[in-house]
RNA sequence: GGGCGGAUAGCUCAGCUGGCAGAGCAUCGGCCUUACAAGCCGGAGGUCACAGGUUCGAGCCCUGUUCCGCCUACCA
């Protein structure tokens, strides 16, 4: 038996190091498929939504952890094998940006390395960086696997994205061809249509004159970008617009270029926008692009992949930037008076997601997935396999999938997984196949020419679609397949229910004909005080490690836990963190007081619970009754995603009912001479303390394991793996529920009278109470517990009994039909207590005047349920009933006063 | 433009299927009462955004309005 006693202050450091030492040595969250393949366990099984190697833990993925957490340590108590993957992503662009950035400061590029190098590199700096965050994972105590750790560059996990590579090829749901796409010039390399952001810009509005062929007039076109005007090739306008009815089919020529372009009619065309007229620049936006398919126009593309003028540009204006060129238009087109006007004009631009820079449409060759057959396979799925959880979620996920397009999936970078397909350097063939041709060493089918694999790599999010039967071990038919596949529930943000959620979806229903999991539970977004979004450019961010090293852990998830409300973000701020680190600190002192009051030995109190609740005093009914109630609450809400209310029912139990009475009221028995009474107290006290360590490890899991691992009579250590506390329904008694709200009521009555009259506390009050009209059983709560009444509200004499009645010159209350007196004579000047009396009516005529109100209302007692009447009656009855002898107590107390006069 | 969410105590938020408006923090008053001053006891503080409607009864359901967030979209 270890030391039975607990240091004066919890320390959270050395506790979490310890124990998370311990659990991660000791493989304590191994899963074991063969428990649910043989052993007929039922699975409970999670993903982790993989971070970036090159990602640091932020306060989304600290709120993340805590709640899968919670769960998987629920689950495990509930008998279930569990099963939590943790891993990583490789994040293609960002983790190679961060290389990239390491080797300018030696004054090199990638290409300098080659792409093999750069890739080995990249590898070096993944093995020295890339368990960072996975520390970071462990100091938030979650209970993942780490046997079953995943990156998605791995050996596996690569092999399961060739695979569904080759069979989405195979299946024509794969496809290459040239496309106007999203391109971020600084990355190099194409993006997917939601890796781009809209932020709002102010910009300018440029009006510029195309003066038509035949010298007739001329057109006023509107645009944002009039760089780009040298790669326009057509004018559109509405087909009803009168204004340019002769002008249709006409030509225009096209200033700086000096080409004509013709005049186009198309409904897209808003004729209440800018002129009306709309130049068409096919190769550098994407509407324009699809105008120019619908009325085959040609493509010219004037920019080129950095961002430069191009040779397809009046050569005054090849390679100059964007800008620049956009610099000399402007000149070039006022000097010949061709610029109609410009305008203050905000709109929103493209920006890529990682980096912020602008985004640039960009022609090229591209692959692609056509999304369609898939993404209607996701959709039919919900709700009825998979639901999602607050299901107001449900509609932002049909309205993705419904306007989804196709999704381009190639990137121009070299980390990653490399498409494993090859062209024919003689013939042209392309074959795509998982297994490389020079391992196979093998040519051109065809032709046996040499074969050139692709150069780009795929979307990250390709292969974090697989997330979910990758790290399973896909495509092998594996037992943790078998066993864990669906997996039980998602819980992400919502701010990646597109990017990565929808796809996890398809990809499941596609490859496994079963979706990636039953639930997805959809949480806040953490954000700071003022409710911004946490950003490091803003410097609002608060550090979750910072917060664990000030505040422990278990501070912190309980603060994001009690904040978890469905359907809304939560504001966190550094005060909250530390206001339940309060809370810790109690649930410490409050384990340190039961430890002293445990027996001499070390041992476990020498009373069963069973005999200890024989003819337990209130306290003791009292508080095992609210422990029952406590398991279903806890269960129920941890079963409904309810969060907040996990925390909030514990907190409550703990602080509120546990430790301000059970423990207060348990003192009599714990230090008096009754050595049965002191047994039985005893083992309520462990059972009690025990069973809500285990209620509240889940959600806390250091500082109740340490106070577990020296609680007496333990025999399992690992607190992670007791099973939740057993029911015992005949400790439920709402017998025992109503006695201890009636001496509630007396003792905070009297203490009330003493605080109000601002009576010494040290100064020790008599108390007389006429039970004449209490209910049954009252007079015996009160006789039975008069030692605790005299203790916690500091009470000298008490003399309680029906038709009692005190000194007129008393402060006084009635709680539940029972008079109370607290004699004041020479104990204070007793005429501050008609005022205080007078407050008390006050508040007893409101809620009178509108009980009475609602009784009489019109209909109230033909239509309401009659047990709705009834209760509401008998409140009636109660209420006149104390107002009626608190009324005749403050005459009394006058006609005291009126004496002493 | 479309969609979603929010408005309840000074602050941050609970309030499940309609039935006496709650908590934490802050605040005020009093206490070093032998687990805990990171604590204990007590008090004060609300026209549940606004206007209608349904109902015996609305913070909750319905309609409209205002003000805030957020997501989404191809008005150049």
């Amino acid at each position: 038996m270890s030391d039975a006693t607990l240091p004066k202050g919890y320390e959270p450091a050395d506790v979490e190091a310890r124990w998370g030492k311990h659990w991660e040595d000791n493989q304590t969250f191994r899963a074991d498929p063969q428990a649910v393949l043989e052993g007929g366990r039922e699975p409970y099984s999670i993903v982790i939504p993989p971070p970036n190697v090159t990602g640091a833990l932020h306060m989304g993925h600290a709120l993340n952890l805590t709640l899968q957490d919670i769960l998987c340590r629920f689950m495990r108590q509930q008998g279930k094998s569990v099963l939590w993957v943790p891993g990583t992503d490789h994040a293609g662009i960002a983790t190679q940006n961060v290389v990239e950035r390491q080797l300018k400061k030696e004054g090199k590029k990638r290409d300098d390395l080659g792409r093999e190098k750069f890739i080995e590199r990249v590898w070096e700096w993944k093995k020295e960086y890339g368990d960072r965050i996975l520390n970071q994972i462990r100091r938030m105590g979650a209970s993942v696997d780490w046997t079953a750790e995943r990156f998605t560059l791995d050996e596996g996990l690569s092999k399961a994205v060739r695979e569904v590579f080759v069979r989405l090829y195979g299946e024509g749901l794969i496809y290459k061809g040239n496309y106007i796409v999203n391109w971020c010039n600084r990355c190099h390399t194409a993006l997917a249509d939601d890796e781009v952001e809209h932020a709002p810009r102010k910009g300018k509005l440029y009006q510029i004159r195309y003066p038509l062929a035949d010298g007739s007039g001329e057109l006023v076109v509107a645009t944002t970008r009039p760089e780009t005007m040298l790669g326009d090739v057509a004018v559109a306008v509405h087909p009803e617009d009168p204004r340019y009815a002769q002008a249709v089919g006409k030509m225009v020529t096209l200033p700086l270029v000096g080409k004509e372009i013709p005049v186009i009619a198309d409904a897209y065309v808003d004729m209440e926008f800018g002129t009306g007229a709309l130049k068409i620049t096919p190769a550098h936006d994407m509407n324009d692009w699809a105008l120019a398919r619908t009325h085959n126009l040609p493509v010219i593309a004037v920019i080129d992949d950095k961002g430069l003028m191009n040779e397809n540009a009046p050569s005054a204006y090849q390679g100059l930037s964007k800008s620049a060129c956009r610099d000399k238009v402007v000149e070039d087109l006022t000097a010949l008076g061709l610029l109609a006007d410009i305008a203050e004009h905000d709109h929103s631009v493209g920006e890529c997601y990682r980096c912020k820079s602008v985004i640039e449409p960009h022609v090229s060759e591209q692959w692609f997935v056509k999304v369609a057959p898939l993404a209607k396979a996701a959709r039919e799925a919900v709700p009825g396999q998979t639901r999602i959880v607050p299901a107001q979620w449900e509609k932002t996920y049909f309205e993705w999938l419904d306007n989804i397009r196709d999704w381009c999936i190639s990137r121009q970078i070299w980390w990653g997984h490399r498409i494993p397909a090859w062209t024919c350097q003689a013939c042209g063939e392309l074959i795509v196949q998982t297994e490389d041709p020079a391992d196979l060493k093998t040519g051109c089918p065809k032709c046996g020419g040499e074969l050139a694999q692709e150069d780009d790599v795929l979307d990250t999010w390709f292969s974090s679609a697989l997330w979910p039967f990758s790290t399973l071990g896909w495509p092998e038919d594996t037992d943790k397949l078998k066993a864990f596949y669906p997996t039980s529930v998602l819980v992400t943000g919502f701010d990646i229910l597109f990017f990565w959620v929808a796809r996890m979806m398809m990809m499941g229903i596609h490859f496994e004909k079963q979706v990636p999991f039953r639930d997805v539970y959809i949480h806040a977004l953490v954000r700071d005080e003022q409710g911004k979004k946490m950003s490091k450019s803003t410097g609002n961010v608060i550090d979750p490690l910072e917060m664990i090293a000030k505040y422990g852990t278990d501070s912190l998830r309980f603060t994001l836990t009690a904040f978890a409300a469905m359907g809304r973000d939560i504001k966190l701020s550094e005060k909250r963190i530390e206001g339940y680190r309060h809370f810790v600190n109690k649930i410490w002192n409050s384990a340190r007081f039961a430890l002293m009051n445990m027996p001499e030995d070390g041992g476990a109190p020498g009373v069963s619970l069973e005999d200890a609740c024989v003819s337990a005093p209130l306290a003791n009914r009292w508080i095992l009754h609210r422990l029952e109630e406590l398991k279903d609450e806890v269960e129920s809400a941890t079963l409904e995603y309810r969060f907040n209310d996990i925390a909030q029912s514990l907190y409550r139990f703990i602080w509120n009912e546990f430790c301000d009475w059970f423990v207060e009221m348990a003192k009599g028995d714990l230090y008096g001479e009754d050595a049965a009474a002191r047994d039985a107290t005893r083992r309520v006290l462990l059972t009690v303390l025990s069973e809500t360590m285990v209620l509240l490890h889940p959600v806390m899991p250091f500082v109740t394991q340490e106070i577990w691992s020296v609680l007496p009579g333990v025999a399992d250590k690992e607190l992670a793996l007791q099973p939740y506390p057993e029911r015992r329904p005949q400790l439920k008694s709402s017998q025992a529920a109503r006695d201890m709200a009636f001496f509630q009521g007396v003792v905070g009555a009297t203490r009330t009278i003493r605080t109000e009259l601002t009576i010494d506390p040290a100064k020790k009050l008599s108390l007389i109470i006429d039970t004449a009209d209490a209910a049954p059983g009252a007079q015996a709560v009160l006789t039975d517990n008069v030692h605790l009444i005299r203790q916690l509200a500091r009470i000298d004499g008490a003399d309680m009994g029906p038709g009692r009645t005190g000194p007129r010159a008393s402060g006084t209350a009635v709680v539940e039909g029972s008079r109370i007196f607290v004699p004041l004579k020479g104990v204070v000047d007793f005429g501050a207590e008609v005022a205080r009396l007078d407050k008390e009516l006050g508040k007893l005529d409101k809620q009178l005047t509108a009980l009475r109100g609602k009784l009489s209302a019109p209909g109230f007692a033909n239509n309401a349920p009659a047990d709705i009447v009834a209760a509401e009656n008998e409140k009636l009855a109660g209420l006149e009933d104390a107002k009626a002898k608190l009324a005749a107590l403050q005459e009394r107390l006058k006609s005291a006063l009126d004496e002493e006069a």
